[in-house]
DNA sequence: CTAAACTGATACTATATTAGTATCAATTAA
DNA sequence: TTAATTGATACTAATATAGTATCAGTTTAG
């Protein structure tokens, strides 16, 4: 079981990538390049994070994308959710033949305050937070050398 | 974003109604005109049902599966281990690009963190919990009538 | 004013996972 | 002995994920 596909975990690295250089661009080649994602690939993940308003883009030479959004408002549900669809976890226990009334399913009800919960886990992770994390991390790797 | 898998949904069902009957042998068969799951498919998750040692089963006439596993100790954390592998968030956030020292990686402390939780709520979730929230559930509905 | 560096849009292929079907041999109870 | 069953396994279909390719339009540097 696979929480995370490619599409998300991509677009956090960009995202982070962008949040680093908050107020210039980068272009999508660069980041490809640096953060070892493939290129057309993660042009399709930008243009989809244009359209959810996450970032810009400017086009032509010297162009490229840019954090639009407050990194800390950005998180990890969100992502999930343009990338992999909204978090269910299962649309097939609901059926009659298990609970004779969907009202008052409780099967359905425990899955639900799962899925609730599985959902605020990945919300207390910001883009923001996780870039916090990665300089600390960072700054320590440096002392170490 | 699915988390349960046909699979799992299925093999919860299936468990479910053994345990409703434990003691004596269900067919194939009848769990799945019963809870309209499609025979073949279910008759491969019982045999894995069975390597896993959560059932047992009685070949010929008057044959079929039993319980065997207290239902309580059954949880669908192990079920989804079973049908879908290990609850893994994302192998993909640990490389040297991101975190340059695997070890004190931040992000990957975050996302093992959200993986044990993950994990920890659906262990809350046992076969048997649902077997008499289920009860409870279809006593409610009897009394409607 | 033109070439090169870019994004926008979109179509395409490949691979993996999930879902479902089919078949035949072996077992067992009536 | 035969019909109802499981054991084992091979196969197909559908869907989701991952990745590639292409061409048109925009912009800036020279």
């Amino acid at each position: 079981m696979k929480v995370l596909t490619k599409n998300t975990d991509y677009a956090i690295r960009a995202l982070l990538a962008l949040s680093a250089k908050k107020g210039s661009y980068l272009s999508a080649k660069s980041i490809a390049t640096e953060h070892d994602i493939p290129y057309q690939f993660l042009r399709r993940l930008l243009q989809e994070m244009i359209r959810h308003d996450l970032i810009v883009s400017k086009e032509g030479v010297q162009g490229g994308f840019m954090m639009e959004k407050d990194p800390d408002e950005i998180t990890v549900t969100q992502l999930i959710e343009i990338f992999q669809g909204k978090v269910q976890v299962s649309e097939c226990m609901f059926r009659k033949q298990i609970c004779g009334n969907r009202a008052r399913c409780v099967l359905r009800h425990e899955i639900m305050r799962i899925e609730q919960v599985v959902q605020s886990e990945f919300e207390k992770v910001t883009i923001g937070k996780l870039l916090r994390d990665l300089e600390t991390a960072n700054q320590v790797n440096q002392k170490e050398k």
